[in-house]
DNA sequence: ATTATAACCGAACATCTGTTCTATGTCAAG
DNA sequence: CTTGACATAGAACAGATGTTCGGTTATAAT
């Protein structure tokens, strides 16, 4: 059956990453796979959802199976839609944003109590910003100077990913268990002892066992505002 | 039977606010009435359609009868969690990002020949993170280790504001017009004469007329990316 | 004590929604 | 001509989802 209502297969799978996406903006939520379906012409569920598989195959979409109202475009569906529609800016999708936890401050000198780490304030963050979506992220609020030849000074946000193990010389936020105190530093594995760095020439490192401290999480994004 | 689960109704009510809000920013669609229910430790669909409705009464809330996944925030219901909320951030609403241009490279080095500041790519930024909503932003990636001192590295974005005025000592984007060139410098005013400051020890200041530059915008804020 | 109200529950119901199944028609290749 | 692939329809089905109904419980007021 190759009466195609006028459309090539690859045209009509366009129009639909396209109704999808705008539906998407304009109703705060996905069609069903009816309304796709009437919107293209098609006269027959099974129709749209023949269609809807060839899109998912592809990459184009993603859905949670037998859940009412989860069709979205994914990345490369949204390019698809940049690639034909040239004329227009890339409009980023409604779901384009990650709540980040923001769980307070992290001293970058010396290690101080802070409170466990808990909040339920967030900070929307663009993923763009990130290059890849991520779960397990919080954000904690810079206090101090020692990380300052890294680039990250007094005042800073930095995004963390959960994370229990990270490579020498990476930084992270590091938990020291009998202090019961968090601290941002460089960290460096040295057989049983870590060794926690500031980058700061006139600070001393910290030298912990490697028992007595937790990795918090890894930073993955700096921002600074300047104004 | 006023057993609360020891929240008041009131409070109630707000935590189903804040519930839909962060599920819809978070999974791109809304929840249903099974899912606030869960969250709100609510053993029955109609219990949480009680409250539901009354969200609804109050303008809170509104939702599609009878269709799945419907449920959202009313402009109202956003200020009521930003409203009550006081002890945390203002969560901006969904719709709240700037789309700032983001226009190529800057050279944090020599200054070299930059095209005319123009793009239709576009970055999203919550402007939580910019402290203000501002208008005639523009974006730029840095090139080169000029402005190290300044904790601005090779690679970061750097976030502009449009402004022909920068005070001593700000960090601006400067077109040199006899050069045709754009450079990210610290500027300070000497008269008739500009020094153009790397923030990087072993790079000479750069000295033009005041009549030869143009600031093209002030550094507002600045991202990196680590991971 | 009684009464009224708000809050809460569970079951049932109606319909929405996605998915599967079966069948048909068209086209291209052999 | 046959065969296979692609596109299309409609019916049926299973489960998701919102809503209604009937009841119970706790509390405050009288």
């Amino acid at each position: 059956m190759k009466n195609n209502g006028g459309q090539e297969p690859k045209e009509r799978k366009l129009a639909m990453l396209r109704f999808i996406d705008r539906y998407r903006r304009e109703h705060g939520m996905s069609p069903t796979v009816r309304e796709i379906g009437e919107h293209l012409g098609l006269l027959s569920t099974s129709h749209c959802d023949y269609y809807l598989r060839k899109l998912e195959e592809e990459g184009l979409i993603e859905r949670q199976p037998k859940r009412a109202r989860t069709i979205r475009l994914t990345e490369a569906g949204l390019q698809a839609i940049g690639g034909v529609a040239q004329e227009s800016a890339p409009v980023p999708a409604m779901d384009e944003r990650v709540a980040v936890p923001f769980l307070g401050y992290i001293v970058a000198s010396e290690p101080l109590p802070v409170e466990p780490l808990v909040g339920d304030e967030t900070i929307e963050i663009n993923p763009a910003l990130l290059g890849t979506v991520d779960d397990g992220l919080f954000a904690l609020r810079v206090r101090g100077h020692s990380m300052i030849d890294a680039l990250i000074g007094d005042g800073d946000l930095v995004l963390f990913r959960h994370q229990e193990r990270v490579e020498n010389g990476e930084m992270a936020a590091v938990w020291i268990v009998d202090r019961q105190e968090t601290t941002l530093k460089r960290i460096y594995w040295e057989g049983e002892r870590v060794r926690l760095q500031p980058a700061n020439p006139t600070m001393a490192p910290i030298y912990e066992e490697a028992d007595n401290i937790r990795i918090q999480g890894k930073v993955v994004l700096v921002v600074r505002r300047l104004d």
